[in-house]
DNA sequence: ACTATACATTGATGCTCATCAATATGAAAT
DNA sequence: ATTTCATATTGATGAGCATCAATGTATAGT
C-alpha cells in the first residue's frame, strides 16, 4: 500500500478487480489468484449450517443472537456452532460484541449486499 | 406439481422461500432442507476454476466457447474443464449447444444475476 | 476458593470433491 | 474402413473441511 487513499474507491474497488469497464459489464476474465480469492469468499456462504446461522440472526429481533441462542435450533454442537461463527466474523460477514459471558453476533451491515452485486457482476 | 401452473409466480419464486414478506426483506430462517439446496447452488460457483469459466465465456466476443478454447488458458486437463463445464450447465448457469464436432457453452441469461439477488435478499 | 456457565480450541474422523491419466464415444475427413 | 479431432466418462488419488468429543479459558455468582 504505498498509494495514498482516494475517497473515491469506494464503489469501484468492492470487487477487487481492475479499473477497466468494457461495455455490457464485463470485465477481462478473472485471474488465478483473483477466482481464488472470490471463491474462498464464496465457500463462505456455500454452506447449509452458515446460511442457517446468516437467516437466524437476522430473524433475531435484536438483529443479534448469542452461541447459547443458535446451538440448539441448529441441532449442533456448541463447538461446531462456534467454529462457523469464527469463519463468519473473519470474513466480515458478521460482527462479534463480548458482553459478560456472551459473545452476540450479528450482520455487519451491507457485507451479504455487496457480495451478491459481485455475483451479479460476473 | 399438483397445482395449476400460474403466471404470476415469477418474481416471488425466484428463491423457492415462502411467500412471507416481513418488513425489512427478513424472511423466516431457512430450514435444513432449503439451506442445504441454497448451498449446493452457491458451491457451483465458490470454485475459482469455474468462476473463472465463467469469465472467460463472458469475455468471449460471441458470448460462447467450446473445450478446446477454455482447456488452454486455464491450464487444466480436458477432463478437467468437461467436468466443471458439465456441473455449470446442470446448474442452469450455462447453455450447452452441439455443433458438429464441437461443444459451444454460453450463460443462460438472468442465471447469474439471479443467484446474487438471492445473496442479497438474505 | 469453588462451582457453574458461556465460549473457544484441539485432535480425530469421515465425507466431498477437484484433479489427473486413461479410456470411451462420436463425428468428420480421407 | 481408418484415421483424426473434440468431447465425455471412469477410476484413483489427495486435499479441504464439517462435525464431534474432549479439553481449555474466562467470567460471574456463592
Amino acid at each position: 500500500m504505498s498509494r495514498t487513499p482516494s475517497l473515491t474507491l469506494a464503489l469501484t474497488d468492492i470487487s477487487g478487480r481492475a479499473e477497466t469497464c468494457e461495455p455490457g459489464g464485463a470485465a477481462a476474465a478473472l485471474d488465478r489468484t483473483e477466482a481464488e480469492k472470490f471463491a474462498s469468499r464464496l465457500r463462505v456462504i456455500a454452506d447449509p449450517t452458515r446460511l442457517r446461522l446468516i437467516s437466524l440472526v437476522s430473524a433475531q429481533a435484536n438483529r443479534e443472537a448469542c452461541v447459547c441462542d443458535l446451538t440448539e435450533p441448529l441441532g449442533l454442537t456448541q463447538g461446531t456452532v462456534s467454529h462457523h461463527l469464527k469463519i463468519l466474523v473473519e470474513a466480515g460477514i458478521f460482527t462479534r460484541e463480548q458482553r459478560g459471558t456472551w459473545a452476540y453476533f450479528g450482520l455487519v451491515p451491507g457485507a451479504l449486499p455487496a457480495l451478491g452485486a459481485e455475483v451479479q457482476a460476473l
